[in-house]
DNA sequence: GGCGTTGGCTAATCGCGTTAGCCTCTAGCT
DNA sequence: AGCTAGAGGCTAACGCGATTAGCCAACGCC
């Protein structure tokens, strides 16, 4: 475990340029080790196992992706905003597919070397609240509207990455339709189910 | 390969139980063999290899999966088809969660071993498309329709079973208010995007 | 009542993660 | 300049899981 500055980022950002090209669970020790010109055993100084090196991954994926669908995202409100998020997420998905492989993951609770992939599971989650701001969602509804945000568009880019649908040609029409589906969804949100009054926002550390 | 009858069904849907024990990807030739009391080798008498044994795996959760989710919608029509679809899609993935990741490969297209997987796979669709046969949904906007019946139900599906979402307590809401969402975007589905006019219903043999 | 097939077993190979222990290069201190 | 410590690379070796080879017992069938 050496401390040196710069080695473990670069072995880890050079991890995840490998997962983006052979996929997230064909990263192999020997695969990086020969893409960095080393043998296998001295990637060991750098990372302490495979397992840690799928989880800094992870860190550095999530870091990445959160950061391009902010960008996407900031500056618009309403169906504008979410049509920017989607965007960017399924087009981030496309581009890294190992690392959107890695990004899927979740945090084992109570895994003390998962803390920081909480945090950073977080900022999305709270980019998504933001997102969804200027759809008139009070209370639970709002955690729930982020819910179904996440889960179609990564669902969609989960079947999209594995090649699930058919011919490649009209998904792009598909994800349009997807997208406008839950904005009109969204803008006629159903109230609050009977019985389950509306209640301040709840926070949800770990993230969704 | 020996062409004995039973056998072969038998490791398979041992594998398919041992799979929603341990998980899809954690099974392994000598975890079944000591769950059949059997030492590891003895099974290559009964299944080619790993892939071989998670093919069979694929395509009988497949099977399976189709019935229960065929099971609940026949009879029903429009929001209530859904309805019933969406449920007992979330609930048979959570009852059976090694199985559900092992219908969630796509197949190799190109790959004549998978042709069984593509079979199977169509019929999912198909009766995705009966389901929203009361959205007044035309052309290519039935196919867009049941992809996003399938990508936000697999998101939430695949999500949850990795327990991605924060606490589990209001998951149940969540979905509720996915399958809401869902049903009110389809009702007032988008015209189809200008200059794509609707066309004859495409058919999609590799499912989707 | 032999005889072949079925299905199990042990022994051995291969690939991959991981550990142990060695060696070299180099930066920094004196 | 010369010494030293440690970073970082290497080879050898172990363990484990998949897979193959080759052997052997039981069982059905004639």
């Amino acid at each position: 475990m050496p401390r040196a500055g710069l080695a473990p980022a670069a072995v880890i950002e050079a991890g995840a340029a490998l997962a983006d090209e052979v996929g997230f669970d064909k990263l192999s020790m020997g695969l990086l080790a020969e893409r960095l010109g080393v043998r296998t055993p001295s990637l060991y100084k750098h990372v302490d196992s495979l397992e840690a090196l799928r989880r800094g991954i992870t860190v550095l994926a999530i870091r990445e992706f959160t950061d391009a669908v902010f960008r996407a995202a900031v500056g618009r409100s309403g169906p504008d905003a979410v049509r920017a998020f989607a965007e960017a997420h399924r087009r981030w998905a496309l581009e890294h597919p190992g690392r959107y492989e890695a990004t899927v993951r979740a945090p084992d609770p109570g895994d003390a070397e998962e803390e920081e992939h909480r945090q950073v599971s977080n900022d999305v989650m709270q980019i998504m609240y933001d997102v969804l701001a200027g759809f008139d969602l009070h209370g639970t509804d709002a955690v729930d509207a982020a819910r179904v945000l996440r889960s179609s568009l990564h669902g969609f880019a989960s079947i999209e990455a594995a090649g699930g649908f058919g011919l490649p040609r009209d998904v792009n029409r598909s994800f349009t339709f997807l997208v406008d589906t839950l904005i009109t969804g969204l803008q006629h949100a159903p109230a609050s189910a009977p019985g389950e009054p509306p209640a301040g926002r709840e926070y949800h550390p770990t993230g969704g």
